[in-house]
Order: C-alpha cells, then structure tokens, then sequence
DNA sequence: ATGATAGTTAATGTCAGACATTTTGCAAGA
DNA sequence: TCTTGCAAAATGTCTGACATTAACTATCAT
C-alpha cells in the first residue's frame, strides 16, 4: 500500500495529503482497514508529525478516514466520502487509474443532473457565460485535430464547467468541481477517432446554441445528447430513452 | 462581530469553528475583510493556538477564509464557499437567521433537482429505501397536529434524505446533506396552519407512492408538488409552469 | 523628486518535545 | 465468569521557539 509509495516531489502539506489520499481512491485499501499510525508515515515520508498531522485532517475532512484517540485511523467507507469536495476532485482529477465503479457513480449523476443544468443556463446565462462558453468550445476545436489530448480535455472542461456556472445557482456552480474529474477520467478510454470528435463537436456547439438562443427544452435535450455515446459505452443507457410508467419491480 | 460573540459552551475545537463560521454565514462580515489574528483570537476565546488553528482550518477548507502567510486572513465570496460541505450544513442548520439569499439559493437548487432526484428514486429504490420513507412519512404525521415542529422538521429532512438515498448514486446522495439547513431554514417563517400542513403531507405521500410503484415520470411531478408551495412564497416559481421555448431575452 | 533596495515589522507556517486523553487488551481477583 | 484495575498504544493538546512570507518604511543613488 503506502510501503511502495514514491514521496511527493514538492514537500508541501497539500502534496502529502494528496499522495496519502490517492492511496485510498486507488481502492487499494479496503474500507474499514487500519491506516497506518502517524509515527510510521513520519518516519515513511520524513515529516515533522504537524505536517503529517495536517495532511491527515485533509483526509478526514473529505471523509476518507475516521481518526479516533487511543483507537488509530481507519479507512472509511465509500458512501461516507465527500465527492463534491474540491481537494477531493483535485486528487480524483490526478488519479492515472481511478476506480470505475467511480467514474461510473459520477457520469450516472452527470447524465441525470446536466440537461436539468443546461435547461437553468438557458433561462439565466449572461454575455459573460456565453462570451466563457465560446472560448471554451474554440478551445475544444483549436485541439481536435491535433493530438493535444490533454489540452482538449482542458476545454472541455471548461466548456461544461461554463454552463454549470451560466444556472447562476451557487450550489450548481460548486457541482462543477466534479467535471475535472470526470472528464479526466474518461479520455484515457475514448477512442479520439476523428469522425467521433467532429460529431461530439457538434453536439457541444448545439447545447451552446441552445443556451444563446433562450431554448431551455432545446439546451436540455443537446445536453443530453453530448452525453449520450459515453453513457452507452458505460453501460448506464436504459433500452428505452423515455422512461415509461410502471416500471417493472 | 466578533467583540459581542459568545463563545462556545462546549470548548472542542469543532465547537469553536462553529462559532467562527457563524460569524461569517449570519452574512456580519463581508467579503474581502480582514478576518481577526490568531493571536487576537486566542485571547478572545481563551484557547491555545493549536485548537484555534485548528478550528481555522476548517474555515478554511470549507473555503470561508483564505489565509496567507505574512499577510493575515480574510473573509472569502460566497461564491467560494462550499455549501456541499456537511460541515457547512451542520453551520448552516444551527444558524437562528441564516443569510435569505443562501435561502433561497439553496432551495432553488433543491426546485430544480428534486424532481429528478426523485425521478431515480423511482427506478433504483429497494425495500430498505421504502422503510426508511415510511418510517419518516410516519413521524411526520405524528408530529403534524401537535406544536413539535423541531421533530417534525427532523422527519421532514429524513424524508428527503431518504428520496437522495434512494437514487443509489454517490453523488445525490451527498448533496443530501443540503437539506437540514434548508428545511431548518424555512420552518421558522413559515405559517404552519393546520390545512397547510395537511396538504403538505398528502403531498409527501404522493412521492412515496410513486417511488414505491415505481413510476418515475408520477414521481417527478409529486416531488415539484411538494416543493411548489414554498418555491412560491420564495418567488422562485414562474408564472407558466411549463418552460416554453423562445424565451426572451 | 523618484525609483530601487535593504531592513523592519507583523502576520501565518513549522518544528520539537512533553504531556493529556481515550481506547484497548490483559491480568488479577472476587 | 464477571469485574476491576492497570499498562500499553494510539491520537489529541499544550507550549515555546523558530522559519517564512508579505507589507511597510526608510535610505540611498540616480
């Protein structure tokens, strides 16, 4: 577990604790296992016991582990960490192999949360959303072609982070943190054939249409759209598009 | 500010954070302010700087105030704080006069993704999920008629927490923890006549309904029901209740 | 006078060591 | 067998000193 773990190159507390949470989003350490004492890491990462102390808050903050007196540190469970956390995105966004049961849980809410988010930008957005919008998608469309993957994945970004910012709604605004990792996470498996990044143009340009134009349903439904390809591919795309009444038990 | 605040009755170090990031969400001081010293802290609560750098801590990953070595601490904009923090719901639920727009802010959000919340709530429930609707629908309407409006603020909130839960998504389910405070919130202005609230729990059985029979589509029009009325008192509401396409600019 | 520069001050960040508190396990005794 | 008490081990806290950073200030050269 943290016995093979390279140090963080920059000695900084945020490093520590993002080393020492990336250990645990692996999914290397189950939960409800131990977490080592803080004497082991201070001698393991050659820190003063504040500064570890200080990345292991971190850690706790963002429910990672559970830190009890007398008792030691454990593992918490999965259902008790806090997604929506920035550090936690931050280390999410940073993870080469992320756990896909994650990335899963996180594009499921995304396909069900960004229609009802492109719908509210359509009905509130403002030159300024716009003018972020436009620069993003010719961010996205400068990159294409090329092979700036990373660089695309960055305006891509931006480009949804764009309409979570245009609903003007601070709590949709903070939900934004999510599309990093999420999106991150996901070009690693894509297949960057040309044709498929033309079409996902497309459809990226049609959602900021739609918000331009004060087309809520429109925005919805492009939204949704954009997501659409990965979502299948993920395997979260029910047979029917619509959902219908009574639904099977 | 400050000056005139009571310090915590219980001396942890939680407590006291509390205290300090009440001063700031009461909405007493402004963005961009100098935010007190450590030292001047110390004194004022007579506590050593350990628990009060640790108390600022949490203000500080919860994005309430910004600190800077040299220079000294200063109130962050609402823009930048995290309102999906459970700390910041705990802070947010024990505030006698939490900020209107926070309010509304945060209803609004819940007006606009409830419906799809409970839209899941429908497809991915089991029994367990139903249990805990039941048991919460029950102490809501035992604690309806009589005068406990606290407990039947706390039934309310595992209701809704129960509708997050049954999503069976990680992410919804966190952003559930949103709801303490905004139901803390509005309970106190509200009217609580006795036909009012009547009408508010057959409401509340309409959504357990549909998320038991599994009808998505019944149970997204049950949870905007729910939510209608006091979306109205807020202004949140539109005069269609439909989106229409080609809304002006 | 002005501008760069070096020193001073005041704030937060870090360190080290001792001590306090809590939990757990063990072991002796009723 | 149950209880009580003790000892060990972990995290939590306190204290004082020092390090680092940023803003301010005074000085000096141009």
């Amino acid at each position: 577990m943290l016995d093979t773990l390279a140090p963080p190159a920059d000695g900084s507390a945020p490093a520590l604790a993002a080393v020492l949470a990336r250990a645990i989003l692996s999914g290397q350490m189950p939960a409800g296992s131990d977490f080592p004492r803080e004497k082991d890491l201070c001698e393991r990462f050659a820190v003063s016991r504040n500064r570890l102390r200080n990345a292991l808050a971190s850690l706790v903050t963002t429910g990672l582990v559970e830190r009890t007196a007398g008792r030691g540190s454990r593992v918490r469970d999965v259902t008790d960490w806090h997604l929506l956390d920035p550090m936690m995105s931050d280390w999410l966004a940073g993870l080469a192999h992320p756990d896909p049961r994650l990335v899963r849980e996180i594009y499921a809410f995304r396909l069900s949360a960004e229609p009802q988010v492109a719908e509210l930008a359509a009905m509130a957005s403002d030159g300024h959303d716009l003018a972020r919008l436009e620069n993003a998608f010719a961010g996205m469309r400068g990159t294409a072609a090329s092979g700036l993957h990373q660089q695309h994945a960055e305006h891509d970004v931006a480009f949804h982070q764009g309409i979570y910012q245009a609903t003007h709604n601070l709590v949709w605004r903070q939900m934004g943190h999510l599309l990093r990792p999420s999106i991150i996470a996901l070009i690693q498996h894509s297949q960057h054939h040309a044709d498929s990044l033309e079409d996902s143009l497309e459809r990226h340009r049609r959602v900021m249409e739609a918000i331009r134009l004060r087309q809520p349903e429109t925005a919805r439904q492009a939204a949704r759209a954009v997501l659409e390809r990965t979502a299948t591919d993920l395997g979260l795309m029910p047979e029917s598009t619509s959902p219908t009444e009574g639904y099977p038990a």
